[in-house]
DNA sequence: AATGCAGTTGAAAATCACTTGCAATTAGTT
DNA sequence: AACTAATTGCAAGTGATTTTCAACTGCATT
């Protein structure tokens, strides 16, 4: 059972459910999210989505990435420097670590981290609605 | 004693002795950044530095910022949705806490996470060159 | 299967936060 | 005071993303 695979993905019932109507533009793009592995930018998924229909815009791709993150099914990421990447909502929670030379995203759990942050808010005063934690490093060598 | 008072903050004598010039529009944005106790952005720079000197514009605030940055007399913010925000580069490591509601901006510093980072950077093989935590939350109530 | 229409589209223009080109100005050395 | 490279404001340019708008199309309803 590999733990990598993410199942599903029917993104095409979640927004049809929200009442949002599947065009086939929308049916590519949608294709090409659920398949992504990685964390595509709005050119890469309009570059890979285009394969599948050339008729897609990259303004349909902004908006529908729009509606997927307002339906909770992906979420946005903007690192350093770069433009908004996408990743699957439906995946545990996670931070990264940005290879600076390369560019790559390394994905990480710290349960420890994470209960520090809600001790750290509790403290405050704050409930947290949601955080970023990024770090920036360099391969050892 | 008071631990918020930051020291001398003479960036004019820091710039003067990177070879940059002294005008008028710098010392008026200089003036201001040294007196800044929050995190302000550009044009909060830019408006606050026109009080001082009129002649002030909005493109010599970014560059004054980026070169002080690349002096490294000021840090860059970059919190959701909104534009760079600025503070001091002198002031001892911490990450911020950010009132989804009021936009205002809170520090805090926890030397276990800062820990937790090197931990997790080691164990992947990488040296940190810089990170970013970032707690967005709603004040409880 | 045809109709109706609100939701959706692509293309072009707009926006936002910066950044840059350039001719005029000026800080700081000589 | 003269010199000259750094700096300035303004206008134009960028890059990512959003919006406008007229044409098109899902899809619920006949
Ligand atoms: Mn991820
Ligand atoms: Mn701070
Ligand atoms: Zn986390
Ligand atoms: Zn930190």
């Amino acid at each position: 059972m590999s733990k990598a695979t993410a199942l599903h993905h029917d993104y095409e019932t979640l927004l049809r459910e929200a009442g949002v109507r599947i065009t086939k533009q929308r049916q590519a793009i949608l294709k090409i999210i659920a398949d992504a592995a990685d964390h595509p930018d709005a050119m890469e998924i309009y570059n890979r989505a285009s394969a599948l229909d050339a008729s897609v815009s990259l303004p349909t791709v902004y908006r529908t990435m729009k509606t997927l993150e307002e339906n909770g099914a992906i979420r946005r990421h903007t690192f350093e420097g770069g433009p908004s990447r996408f990743e699957h909502a439906d995946s545990e929670h996670h931070d990264h670590l940005i290879d600076v030379d390369t560019g790559s995203v390394i994905e990480f759990t710290s349960p420890k981290i994470e209960a520090l942050q809600r001790e750290i808010a509790e403290e405050l005063g704050y409930d947290i609605i949601h955080h970023r934690l990024e770090i920036y490093g360099k391969r050892r060598r």
